[in-house]
DNA sequence: CATGAATGAGAGTTCATTCAT
DNA sequence: GATGAATGAACTCTCATTCAT
């Protein structure tokens, strides 16, 4: 069995190191721009060798976005053990800012990107957004009825919280808070997510 | 000088013939998908007369760009006659919302995409998204100094609606809220941009 | 008018410039084998050039195939003079052979080769087809008629000529006669038409 | 000598076996479109095992071109027991048909397609083609000789029957008969054929 | 001023073929 | 003996751009 799962690592491995190569070129020079030419530059591979693992250009913008989501979700899920619903929004707030900060370029994809959106394909995207946006309403929903948030449409809640945190978290990725010093926005956004949680807190 | 001011007025309405072809069909097909060829068919002239008037396709970018900021501003400026300074504060939320429903693109185009900002002609697109920060810090300041809005610090505070504002409005644009109907989303995206005021709002 | 003129004539002759590499390579490659960059090699200009006098290979294909019909057509039609009926159609069996020998890669073109026929396009193919096979019927039927050519079905007596005359055509340019010398070839193949058609002559 | 001989005849099993299939895709899509891969895929072995039995695509294409000719003169030679000369011619036009129409591929390979003829690797066509006129050759003359044939010179005669069976034959194929709709030519053709051995009967 | 003509570069994709394992 | 992995070369076609006229 030994030489099977060598293969299958080395496979697995392989579509990684694509997929790696792809999303950063996906975010470099968005989506029609990468080419599988410049994805097998990178990665010292001919053009050719890119469709041994992946169908087209489609198949690997999938993959690399529900890459995206999977890393995800274990960090959502990480955030179930916080017993207080209210607590568990706010420390969920932080993991987002976490996340995109730490994957800035999965991030754009996952959340800004236009991709090829075949309809057809998009299963899978909108299988993901579905999830997060059903977990976001549970907790939002726990939230206002332990009381510990103030009593508000469900619906209009998580738009509003899951709007905030987009907004921020993607402007300040794609550098549109440039009046604002590198250092003072360390500080300033933070501080920017934590008074608007305030704000929803029933006092 | 009859003559050359004549020149110069045909000169910009030739320019202003490409720039609103272009900017429908970045509009329509994005900025990739449309190419100089398409842009000259549609105004019927042949593409090297493009060339005559803008140096290349970043060119146009930028100016239609700056065509939308102007766009932008005159709604924004309209809402100078309000007298209530948080009332403002409202009514731009709305504008913002308006403008970017009517053009999606342009706004897309303005505070999504990335284009082809050679730091060189960063400029421009910087020193628009100044001004407009600077205009929101105004009112936001004047609604917390009139009592109107809840006090907090004034940068976190035009930091918050921008965020919120720009989250609700790019998601909307590219077609992140599918989880909703349409004809749902027509509803519970003003109630919540409401909602989000209401909680600014000094009662 | 003269300028609007030259440049009809000068895009014409591009046409034809590109037609006659087109079809050198078709006939020597087979239409697949045929690529739009081996036709611009030959021609000596880029590949992208090809496409602004047509629109994809189907089109180039198609107008080689036109233009062969085209002169086949001019040399049938001078035979029309001939009063006796039977004698026009033996003329019409040379001159097919001289046709054939003179542009055997129209003549592969037009009566062999496989071509990408998506029925869609087949139009033009089709029509000439028929007429030809219309005009040939017609001499046909007025050789039987004035009773020089033995009595039969006029279907039957067309679809005969036409193969036979195709047959051997066909084997000569594609080489098939090779267990002939040359030399008796020139020799036996007319000898063998003008026997065919003692076979139909009703004496 | 059992190993040694099994293993020759497992190699040949495992020849025909691509063979085969690589005769099928020939026949579906034709020569160029008939990927290595898809023949490999179709037996359900990897492209490369192809190459230890064939040295490359053309060798491939000659080995079809072989077999096909094998099937070819197996059907002929059944006619050998036929008493008669001139029926012999016959049904030996009968029999071409049929070939045709059961195998159209493959007469349209061993007959009318130029394939990648290295001059070289001729040999082996140019030896079958010999083969067959010389087989036709033989019944002409027999059938001259017996006087069931009208007198003519034998070249002659052999190539107006092969020229005309390949011409209605390939016309047919290459579906250049469309003018006809499809349950005629099903009538059409038989009879065209008696037709013309009608003619060359000594009545 | 306007353009027709041309092109180099590059896109996604497929193919026959090789070779280490 | 069989193959998974890899690739160079080729394909059709589109693009932004230039330049002589």
């Amino acid at each position: 069995m030994g030489i099977a799962e060598r293969k299958e690592r080395e496979k697995q491995g392989m579509k990684d190191l694509i997929l790696q190569a792809a999303m950063d070129l996906f975010v470099e020079e968005g989506y029609e721009k990468a080419s599988i030419r410049k994805i097998a530059d990178r990665i010292e591979y001919s053009p050719a060798t890119i469709y041994l693992y992946f169908k087209d250009k489609d198949e690997i913008f999938h993959a690399v976005h529900e890459k995206g989501f999977d890393i995800f979700f274990v960090r959502m899920e990480k955030l179930a053990v916080i017993a207080d619903p209210f607590e568990r929004l706010e420390k969920l707030g932080e993991a987002y800012l976490h996340f995109a900060r730490e994957h800035p370029q999965l991030y754009d994809l996952m959340f800004i990107m236009w991709g090829p959106m075949d309809a057809l394909k998009d299963d899978t995207h909108w299988h993901c957004g579905m999830r997060a946006h059903t977990a976001l309403r549970d907790i939002v929903r726990e939230s206002i009825e332990s009381g510990r948030m103030k009593p508000m449409d469900v619906d209009v809640a998580a738009m509003a919280v899951w709007s905030f945190m987009h907004g921020i978290v993607s402007l300040h990725i794609r550098n549109r808070f440039r009046m604002c010093m590198p250092e003072d926005l360390e500080k300033i956004i933070p501080e920017t997510i934590a008074t608007m949680f305030r704000l929803f807190r029933q006092e």
